[in-house]
DNA sequence: ATAAGCACGC
DNA sequence: GACGTACGTGCTTATA
């Protein structure tokens, strides 16, 4: 490999380094802990090769530090939002554009394969060469495969922002959820005895053996109960809520498992992942690990707090803004994916409904009834919302059939009459599943690829399954760039007017910001107009947008 | 260690 | 008769 040879590095390595890209490596001690500590960092620039530079940034040649915040100088390397987090820590703002090989890895690959971790698993110095070399290889093939707007225009503009937001962190309010868990854990154990009780002998309620062989050996309240693929008793909250009448302790285990759920996934871990530095809680963003282009979050995941449940709302409270100087501001597209998938198909009349700023699903539900907006009742309204995400999921009649509660073939005429009168849709998705057929792929609105390897399995439950993917895909893709390019502008807006107020979330479909009181007005406007603005759909694009001085309130 | 089943979000 | 609408993270038990 050509790395220079192993005289002390010393300033004078960087003069004569190009200044266009370096590749950069971190070495840090616990990769992949919060505590993590810097302990070198690798700088490769071609034809000099890689230098290594031991130690805290404390103790780096200001030349290197001078070279971080080059704006003129983009970085190339593997995973660097952690580097570019790591060193905001330590007070190192990076500048310059940004190469990450594994972003261009996964969308060259449209998530077909991990590419041989050749950029990952090595020492920083070969790490931060190798890196810039791959760079070489993976530009032309972002070309070729015209994916350079997202690349370029989404991915690596995001990466500082969500290191931002994950240094940025949120305020919870930890004796409040100590206090909730508390009662929750009286209210469980007490559950626990309750069900103890009917059943005449200890349930381990937390073993789906012991439930399943407590309602369908001992209690019999099911003739031919479900079984699940691998044999087991079925005790999944539907499946439990079929049988809800037939016995006293039914209830009594779903109200376990909606109160267990909630105080050890919630209640417990919450509380210790509070950094008891800044006294908030520091979510890690993925982008790179999902199959559509969505982020997740984890350690711990904020994008599943509970909302449906009046217990789980309860949790929300405890997200609070930063101080009372400030307020949350919780920003809402209205059924994106609805737009998204009129726009993409440009089915005439889903997009004339939005246009008109009519209620979709009544819409939806007038038409398909053959009735009158003011006719349509609230149960046909429920129905007519179902097949409208039902059909950006690919659902099929049977599916449709299940979840209604009606025949198969009412389903079906359901869906006839549903796509008589949008039949832009019909067509939208008899031709995606065309092209993935004979490309492999589908594609978002922005050119991101997703490779669908099964869409010709002679296997009907893989194809089918592919073929889902194929009409959802695009979709939720599109919408997860949406959302992308604006927090991008609103990042890039809050700071080039020197504003107060911070982005600290993302829910797929919803921005959380720290909004500093006197700007409401202004960045409430800012986040409601790059929302709308991220990308130029055929319709209309709608967000909701409340505040208050905590999540639930905001929302 | 890994898989299965379940439950939370969008 | 099973299956049954997408994308995630993370808990627990059961199995190896």
């Amino acid at each position: 490999m050509n790395t220079s040879n192993g005289h002390q590095p010393t300033a004078k390595a960087l003069v004569g380094f190009p200044r266009a890209n370096l590749g950069i490596g971190l070495d840090v001690n616990h990769p992949g802990n919060s505590s993590a500590q810097i302990t070198g960092i690798a700088i490769a620039g071609l034809p000099n090769g890689s230098r290594f530079f031991p130690g805290p940034p404390a103790c780096w040649p200001k030349e290197v530090l001078a070279s971080l915040s080059d704006p003129e100088i983009r970085k190339v390397g593997y995973g660097l939002k952690r580097d570019i987090l790591l060193l905001s820590k330590c007070g190192i703002e990076v500048h310059g554009g940004l190469f990450d090989v594994a972003i261009a890895n996964t969308l060259i690959t449209g998530g077909r394969h991990r590419v041989q971790d050749e950029c990952s698993a090595l020492a920083a110095k070969e790490r931060a060469l190798t890196c810039l070399h791959k760079q070489d290889e993976l530009c032309p093939q972002l070309q070729g495969l015209k994916l350079t707007k997202s690349f370029h225009d989404v991915e690596m503009p995001l990466i500082p922002v969500l290191a931002a937001m994950e240094r940025e962190g949120i305020r919870v309010d930890k004796d409040s959820l100590l206090t909730q868990r508390g009662t929750l854990a009286n209210f469980i154990e007490a559950t626990q005895a309750s069900v103890n009780a009917l059943a005449g002998r200890g349930v381990d309620l937390d073993s789906l053996q012991d439930v399943g062989k407590l309602l369908f050996e001992q209690l019999r309240i099911n003739d031919k109960p479900r079984k699940t693929r691998t044999g087991q008793y079925a005790t999944d909250a539907d499946t439990l809520q079929a049988v809800v009448n037939k016995h006293p302790v039914v209830q009594q285990i779903l109200d376990y498992r909606e109160r267990i759920t909630l105080l050890r996934g919630y209640l417990e871990q919450l509380p210790e992942a509070i950094n008891s530095t800044t006294g908030r809680i520091h979510t890690t963003f993925e982008s790179n690990d999902t199959a559509t282009g969505r982020l997740s979050s984890k350690n711990p995941n904020l994008q599943n707090i509970p909302i449906r449940s009046a217990l789980g709302r309860e949790i929300r409270k405890a997200f609070l803004s930063k101080s009372a100087d400030y307020l949350l501001l919780s920003a809402d597209y209205s059924q994106i994916e609805l737009r998204v998938l009129a726009s993409l198909s440009r089915e005439e009349s889903l997009i004339a409904a939005f246009l008109a700023g009519d209620d979709i699903h009544s819409t939806t539900a007038a038409r398909v009834f053959g009735t009158t907006l003011e006719k349509v009742t609230a149960e046909m309204r429920a129905k007519a919302k179902m097949v409208n995400y039902g059909i950006s999921y690919g659902m099929s009649a049977d599916g449709l059939a299940h979840r209604l509660g009606i025949s198969r073939t009412a389903a079906a005429e359901f869906i006839d009459q549903y796509f008589e009168n949008f039949p832009g849709l019909r067509r939208y998705m008899r031709d995606i599943i065309k092209f993935a057929r004979k490309n492999g792929f589908i594609q978002t609105m922005t050119g991101r690829r997703r490779y669908l390897a099964e869409i010709n399995a002679s296997n009907i439950n893989a194809r089918k399954a592919a073929q889902r993917n194929a009409i959802n895909s695009p979709i939720q893709g599109t919408a997860a760039e949406m959302i992308k390019l604006a927090m991008v502008n609103i990042h890039r807006e809050l700071k080039a007017r020197h504003l107060r107020s911070r982005l600290l979330l993302q829910v797929h479909d919803e921005l959380v910001l720290d909004v500093y009181r006197p700007e409401k007005m202004e960045v409430t406007e800012l986040v409601a107009e790059n929302m709308k603005t991220a990308l130029r759909l055929e319709v209309p694009v709608a967000i909701f947008i409340g505040t208050g001085s905590n999540w639930l309130e905001a929302h």
